[in-house]
DNA sequence: CTTTTGACTTGTCAACTGAATAAATTGAGC
DNA sequence: GCTCAATTTATTCAGTTGACAAGTCAAAAG
């Protein structure tokens, strides 16, 4: 690859970082392209030079947090099928946390889409959520009454993420900083003994 | 009270009500008075009339959510203090989780504020959660060691609320709605039995 | 060495948004 | 019927928005 396009790659990456970020935290209407452009220490320019539009920049963003989400996990999971099944669901539950702990992003978002129903929340549900939840049935959902499933999903990513999207509400009320490395593992083991007991 | 204070305190209420919801839905930045008014079918000139500005709206959006959850909270918890202790923090979890989906826009505004650290998260943090911390602390904390306190108030917020703050997106994700009666009640059972063993 | 190409910058624009308020209107209560 | 609070209408004006056209510059191609 030229020297170029690797620059161009790199500057391509730092902005969609940036947009995830601002996205995350401010929503789609929220986030203005010249704030991700500061934040990516690049010119607003740029913005619609490589992304077309506002809203393709923000599913590029999507691409990017839900691409790592499915990397992590399969990481996370490789070399337990001979476990017991019980501990494998765990360790998945473990990754997970993990992964909400160092991309925060990925709830706020969904918390952000999640709340009406537009062009974007479609979007969102169809190129990458429905394949998390099919692979979450498959995954824990084995055993349990298939009416719960739908609630058992929501209630481990709520419960594995709040305390790291809120992360600076969490500091200030109860003195914990949770994105430190003992507070991630703590999290991690709590909710994976609650959820899989 | 006079015909008309009457008159006056309904449409205070309304804006308050709908500027809850907006804020909750969109964030402190992303809502606009002329939203807010536009769903409390109500002039946006009143606004600055009743409060003097966004800030005051926004504060007294924030002192409804949280003066409603804590009358709920004391309802569903009066006259069970003679029962076994853990079936009292059961029913505890389960008129949490009733609000939640009542309420939705409690969940989405902790959100909303609680990612980043400015003075509105501050204000929220000292004048409603602080309180609401402690008294999950003395209602479900003893008994637990105390450096899991912090942890376990968030999954409990998390796993109680997502599915209602992101109702759209379930529906269109599982074909659940999350605020049918049988949902909700399933939902608190859930959370009650996993988090109260 | 020159030309071409493509990443990047600058400047600008029209549309729209924001909160706030001043002036006009209404109608309840004395 | 007069008064004044509640509400509306109309407007202000500053700031921001996404987008884009024209220009710059350096790396690659020939």
């Amino acid at each position: 690859m030229s020297r170029r396009s690797k620059q161009r790659d790199e500057t391509r990456e730092r902005i969609v970082e940036a947009a995830a970020e601002t996205f995350a935290e401010r929503g789609f209407r929220g986030a203005s392209t010249r704030e991700i452009a500061q934040r990516a220490r690049v010119n607003q320019g740029l913005i619609t030079y490589h992304f077309r539009s506002k809203d393709d920049l923000w599913r590029a963003a999507a691409d990017r947090i839900f691409g790592m989400l499915r990397t992590q996990l399969r990481d996370g999971l490789r070399g337990l099928e001979s476990r017991d099944p019980r501990e494998r669901s765990r360790q998945g539950i473990r990754a997970y946390v993990r992964f909400a702990a160092a991309h925060p992003e990925l709830f706020r978002l969904m918390v952000e889409e999640g709340k009406s129903s537009d062009e974007r929340m479609c979007w969102l549900v169809d190129t990458h959520l429905k394949a998390l939840f099919d692979g979450f049935r498959g995954f824990g959902g084995s055993g349990l009454d298939p009416a719960l499933v739908p609630h058992a999903y929501y209630v481990l990513a709520g419960a594995a993420s709040l305390i790291f999207a809120v992360a600076p509400e969490c500091r200030r009320l109860t003195g914990l900083d949770p994105e430190s490395n003992s507070a991630v593992e703590r999290h991690a083991e709590l909710v994976a003994r609650l959820l899989v007991p």
